[in-house]
Formats: structure tokens, sequence, C-alpha cells
DNA sequence: AAAGTAAGGGGAAACGTTTCCATTGGGAGG
DNA sequence: CCTCCCAATGGAAACGTTTCCCCTTACTTT
């Protein structure tokens, strides 16, 4: 049946008319058995309600099944014993290799595991250690990136929307590098508001942010959900988002561009990062040389939107912010004017 | 090991010493040879890179790892091809069950072989055929709610916007049940507009289609991507959603709630969905009562949003639209004025 | 003291593959 | 006519489990 030896044209057909009579079909899991492979790949990610994972899952699942493997997924909920255990069983399961996010890669038992057994993994969206492979988007580059943007547009007075913040190293990472930037650029170091939740009563929160610091123009928020959020309490508190408020976000996902103003943000290439790890493992699953790591500052790239406005550039000539609009629109002096009405409540 | 029979003390010691020296686990393949069961179910879907289908997936998952089962995930990208040879390579695979959708319910190689192996399925978002499983939303009355809720804030001409109409039975039946409720309620009947891609270039569509249907105070859209596309359409053509456009959207989608306006839809429940299918097929490999499916009207249920405005009662007794304010906002005037002005270039 | 019983322990078989080796029969070459 | 070789075929072993059965030993009962 697969062609192995020598068989006379009478016994093959006489093989395969049982084979159709019986309908009969190999087992994988006596193949598996036998050959020590089991053309599976496990796949460990904390959720794939977050866009950004279910892309990055999609393109690595592509790619296994294009080599003709498939694909274990486990999602751990952020949950570093579902995590552990979620990776015990793959490997009892004898998968081929696994991709993974883990919560923290300096301290993962399941990683520990995978490493112990050398079974080929990559990681993903984990900034690897020391000679550890691992598809990730640069948050440091690509949050300086902001910092420029925000800087070419004059806006010198910044904000930090950071979602998470203490959860994520991955949020943390992304205001260090747009600190780090702002202050190359001698621009004012951005002020930094955490919000834990992406609840609904962020608005509050906001109105204060803006009180306490009634210079910022700008404000980068650590992701596009974080900054749609903005939006709309921006909105509530009769802000106009771009004239008094321009607002960056992170991640670039699909919706951003189906609002108004469209959101300007980073964008991120989830689907290519998937795909990139999963290559690295079959290349090492067949020994063949590996796709070579995009260059850091290639995983990410600025996407332009309505909801970020330049300022005139006087307003970083004299470090004041006085945002003047930067034509003749009508609008934004009264937006203007509603903004400062608001602060002086 | 597995304490199968007695053992004296001793002996357990010196065989879990040696376990431990020599870092053994079991090999699930092994065991899944001799029983025949691989603890592991398959799932496909179209695609994860909708949000409804990541949430059931997830959903799935979840019940499938408390129970101990592991999922293997293929996305076929609304490929019939895919979807038939996934399916193969799951059932070479002996996985103990399957939870998928499938592009046509009537027409499914895949389906075939999964009902003549019997193993156990459950569909998912497919409404079933006689004597089949699935747990699906009822898209025919979610739609009627929708001509409901229309009805009750008197707007009686709408349109239909359709996304992929020739593609999605869903799609479909939603523009019947929407259809059919208007006819009921004695409203005018929907005019259609058919989308085939969620491209860019939607304004130019939505403003043909408004200059046709002059009377149209409400559009229904067939997933909340179209409910947004028209929303940022509208804005971009001058015509202020709600004021002189009221907009309902499906699927209930996270992003709907953190724009401005929020957006009216249909919330649906993909999680209990995934999960509820999943619990079928537990109790179909264990013989034990399968829960019950939902009642086809608790699938879904409307969920106010901003993008809905009340019209006046007059407006529904003369049958004409001229939606006044429904108080004394002093912008909805000016964008009816827009509104107006945009019909008639 | 002999027989029966129970516990502890060892070994075989089967699940479905693949790889390798042995057997058979026929044809070619010496 | 004998030997050798090759094609065709059949069969054994191994992969790692679980289930079943048998053997040994010591202890209890008659």
């Amino acid at each position: 049946m697969n062609s192995t030896g020598p068989a006379s044209e009478e016994m093959r057909e006489k093989v395969f008319a049982a084979v159709k009579e019986l309908d009969f079909h190999f087992s994988e899991v006596g193949r598996s058995l036998q050959s020590s492979t089991t053309r599976t790949i496990g796949c460990v990610v904390p959720s794939i309600e977050n866009p950004v994972y279910a892309d990055a899952v999609q393109g690595a699942q592509e790619v296994f099944l294009d080599a003709g493997y498939q694909m274990l997924l486990v999602c751990t909920n952020y949950n570093a014993e579902m995590e552990t255990h979620a990776i015990r069983t793959l490997i009892a399961k004898q998968v081929d290799g696994i991709i993974l996010t883990v919560g923290d890669v300096h301290n993962s038992e399941g990683l520990n595991l995978i490493r112990s057994r050398q079974i080929p993994y990559s990681l993903m969206y984990n900034t690897a250690p020391e000679g550890q492979i691992s598809w990730a988007v640069d948050d440091h580059a690509a949050a300086a990136r902001v910092a420029d943007v925000f800087y070419e547009n004059n806006h010198i007075h910044t904000g930090f929307l950071g979602l998470n913040f203490f959860n994520s190293d991955r949020s943390r990472q992304r205001f260090e590098g747009f600190s780090e930037r702002c202050a190359y650029r001698q621009m004012a170091l951005p002020a930094l508001l955490e919000v834990h939740e992406d609840g609904n009563d962020f608005t509050p929160h906001l109105s204060t942010f803006l009180k306490q610091h009634p210079k910022i123009t700008g404000i980068f928020a650590s992701n596009d959900y974080g900054a749609l959020a903005a939006i709309r309490s921006a909105h509530q508190l009769s802000i106009d988002v771009p004239h008094d408020l321009s607002i960056i976000g992170f991640d670039g996902i699909k919706v951003g561009q189906m609002i108004e103003p469209t959101l300007a943000t980073i964008t991120t290439t989830p689907r290519a990062l998937g795909a990139g790890a999963s290559q690295t493992i079959l290349s090492m699953i067949d020994g063949t040389k590996p796709p070579d790591l995009p260059r850091k500052d290639q995983t990410v790239s600025f996407r332009a939107g309505g909801s970020l406005m330049p300022l005139s550039a006087e307003s970083k000539d004299d470090g004041k912010v006085t945002a003047f609009p930067p034509s003749n629109d009508p609008t934004h002096k009264k937006a203007k004017s509603k903004r400062r009405d608001h602060n002086e409540i």
C-alpha cells in the first residue's frame, strides 16, 4: 500500500480492491508509535480572543497545514499553572514541535521541560533571552518610533496610557522605549496613566489625568483598544480628537481603520510572526536552514491616521503647549476652547 | 505505576525511584494505540480572524481542556477542499470527536465521512438539517428582532446591508428574517445593499444607495464590521449617525461598545455556543445525557446603542420619513439638512 | 501435615504501523 | 544440469501501552 518493496501488478490490484472493500485507512496512531513522529505541533498562547494572537495562530496554522502538520491549540488564559500543564500534556502526546507565548520567559516551568527534552520550539511575542529563538515585536523600537512621530508633528508633551502595566512586560517595554526616545529628543518625559482593566469607567481617569497634565497634546496607548477607549472618553469630555488631543495606538487592529477618526497606530504583523515561528520549527525538524529572524525594526511600522494631527512648529519652540491650528480650520479654535473650559471646571 | 493490581510498598518505591531517575513519562501515543482513544478533539472552523469564531473556539477549548481533552484546530479559510482534507486527517488521527462549522451543511464531503464513521460530532453555526445537532445562532429570529426594534423606534423605511450575501447563507437568512418581520409589521420592505468585500470604497455605494432610497432612516448590517463601515461612510457623507440614519449591526463584537456612537447590535454568545457544542460531544463520548440545545430565541439578544435613535411617532403615522428630532437637540436639524443637501447633489 | 487461599509478582498478547529478513520460484549464466 | 541471482511474497520484531493470566510464596484452615 505504501509502495515499499516490489509487488506484482496482480497483487497490487488485489490489495487495493480489499482496501476499497474494507474502506481501510492507515491509522496515524500506529504510524506515530512506530515512527515516533506525530506530525503534530503544539501551540500555546494566552488567548485567541485577542486578535493579535488569533492572527498569529492562524498564520502559524497555515504554514503547518501546508507542511502536512496539524496543530494542537491550547489557550492558557494568562494562567501559569495551565501553561505548565498544557505543555506537559503536549510533550506526553509527543508533538514534533511547540510554538508558544509564555507568561514569563525567564521563569517558565513548561519552557524548561521543553528545553530539557530538546523538543523543537519557537517563542512568539516573548522577547527572547540569550540563545533562544523568538519571533517578537520590537516593542522598544516601535515605541521609540511613536516618540519620533510625535516629535515630527510637534507634540512634545505626551502621555502614555498603559493597560495591564504590571501584568505585561510588553506594556512596560513600550513605556521604556517611548520615554527614552522622548528624552533623546529633548521632549518632556511622558506622563504615565495606568489602567488595570479596559472597563467602562475610563472617562474620569482620563479627565483627572488631563487636568493634572494640562500641557499634554498627545497620548500613546499601549494597545489599540486603549486608544479607542481614550478617543471615546475624550469625546465624552468634549475634547476633540485630533484637534485637541492626538492619540496613537499599538497593534494595528482591523477596526482601527473602520472608525472615524481612523486610528494612528503602530501596525504589527502577527500573521507573519506566527508563520515565521512555524517555519523555524519546521526547519528544526527537517534540519534545513531556518528563516532569518526579521530585523527588529521590521516587525513594526507606523500607520498614519485621523487621530493624529500635526501641531504648528511654534508650539514646539517655546515649549508651551498652545497648539494653534496648523490650517484655517474653524472647528479647531472652538474645540480648543472646549478643552480649556473643561479643564477649568 | 497506574495502580493496576496489587503491589508491595517496597516494590512501589523501587518503581517510582526508577521513574524519577529515568524521568519516565507515559507515552500518550502508546496509550492511544492500546485504548483506541486519543483524548483529542478536532475543531474545524473557517477562520479565527473572525472574532465570532475565535470566541467560539476558545469557549470550546476550555470545556475540552477541563475534561482532559486537547483540541486540534484547523482553519479552512472557507475552502471546501481544505475542509475535506482536514476532516480526513482528523479521522486518520483518530480524534474522539469533531466540532465543526462547514461551508455547506447539505453538501459536505467531510461531514459525510464523519457520519459514516460514526464519530461523535457537533456542528456550530450551521443551521442543522433534520436529525443533526448544531449549536447555531437563530439568524432568522434575531433579524426579526431587529425589525421589531426598528418598528418600536418608528423606523419604517429600512435598508439591509448584506456582506458576502452569496457566499454566506447566514447573511441570507438574516435578510429573510428581517424582511418577513418588516412585512408582518406592515413596514416598507427593506432595500438590499450587497457588498462583496469589506473594502475601503464603501462610501460611494452607500451614497448611491441612499439616493435611490431617500426614505430610509435605518440600516441593518449583516455584521458589525459592516455596521462600522456604514457609520464611517455616513460620516464621510456628512450624514449624522444616529440623527439622520440609525444603524444596527450583528454579532456584538467588543469594539462596538468602545466607539462613539456605540453600536446598537444583536449580541450573540459565541463562547456559549462553542462550550455547548463541546459538552454535547463529551456527553456523546461518555454516554451521559447531552445538554439541551438553547431555545432558538435564547442564542441572541438585542443590545441598545448610540447608533440607533427613535424617531417621532408621526413619521410612522404618515408613512413618510421626515425624521424630526425627538428632542431639542440643535445639532439634529443641521445634520438633517446636510443629508438633504447631499441627496440633492 | 496437607490443602486451600490470597497477595505479590512476572509474562504474554494485542493495538497498527514500518523496517528488515527469510523463503520461494523462476530465469540466466556457467 | 547445476549454481546463482533477482523478483515476489510472507513473516518477525519493535514502538509503548493495557489487560489478562499464571506462577510463586506465605499464610490460614481443616
